[in-house]
DNA sequence: GAGTATAATGCAACAATGTTGCAAAATTAA
DNA sequence: TTAATTTTGCAACATTGTTGCATTATACTC
């Protein structure tokens, strides 16, 4: 049986799509600023909602619950703390991410914006917290998730990311 | 540009490979007793190891520390019980999942007499605790992972199982 | 089978992480 | 400015997992 093959070589799963997870549309976290973002998710302006989602913008790498806890001690209060999380996520402006030793970090959700639904695989260095967002899992293989009625799916890669193993050396 | 396509049609990612986690060469852990097992992976035989072994064997399910620590009140310690589940889960017996919630679970690790080295994902019904192993993420998928330097993957999904579902009717 | 080295266990204490109820304070809308 | 509502801090509690150490069980040698 012959057919005609697409000349162009078939992209590489990962290499078109794999960007920095704060280029493209994430610019918007640059437009809007914390308080937009806040009222567009009905949340009311405090004073402590602002700092922590400045926070996660500016640094722009998954943040857990007791690094927070040291930045803000004396300031903000661990319950609060993890109520404006637990908001966050909730509303997607957060993405919570759990490791293979059942660790918790979180990180700006790059489609907070976008009330899409699918799955968000994550990579997240080790090091440096830096996060990029995989693709999807490839068509096939989520048609056959799919039939299992998956629900949930938590999925994060971690590694040493390409910057770190060069300071490494 | 012409070429030779296979005149099968591709197979599924998952419906070929999918089976009960208990069917196949798994049956390995219905020949060998837990003794044995305990043996060939260089643990003294000791009789709380061989009732959680076989409990675990016996189960067929994902099991967490709180089961298992109502289960042997009286009789295990629940430090006892971590130190199991930790030095099963390190020499691969058993194998630890964690959820989206980050809530841990271990199930009894269908490769755990294979030596490979491969990533686990696994399935698991949210009513019946069964589980199933996913078949490997595709090939291309993981190559792309690869190029990031994965050292870990941490990747659980969760639903309702067609056994369940039957039962909710 | 007794003796010995080594590993497993129980216990207490500790640590990390997350939750709940409620009063006080801050924010919002009128 | 007032009043309704949400957010916050605090204390107390819950869950999950870890550590050190004395005691006990297992495996190995004789
Ligand atoms: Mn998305
Ligand atoms: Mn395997
Ligand atoms: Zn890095
Ligand atoms: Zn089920």
């Amino acid at each position: 049986m012959l057919v005609e093959k697409h000349p162009l070589k078939p992209q590489s799963l990962l290499s078109l799509k794999l960007k920095p997870y704060w280029s493209g549309n994430y610019s918007l976290y640059k437009m809007l600023n914390p308080q937009e973002i806040l009222k567009k998710n009905s949340f009311r302006v405090t004073q402590h909602r602002c700092e922590v989602l400045t926070y996660f913008i500016q640094s722009k790498i998954a943040l857990n619950h007791r690094q927070l806890e040291l930045k803000y001690r004396g300031t903000i209060n661990r319950v609060s703390l993890y109520r404006i999380l637990h908001s966050f996520t909730e509303k997607k402006i957060l993405c919570k991410l759990i490791d293979s030793v059942g660790s918790v970090s979180y990180v700006l959700d790059k489609h907070s914006s976008q009330n899409d639904s699918h799955v968000h695989p994550h990579y997240k260095c080790k090091t440096c917290h830096d996060v990029v967002e995989l693709p999807e899992l490839p068509a096939d293989y989520r048609r056959e998730l799919e039939k299992l009625n998956v629900l949930q799916l938590n999925m994060l890669a971690e590694g040493i990311c390409q910057e770190c193993q060069k300071s490494m050396k």
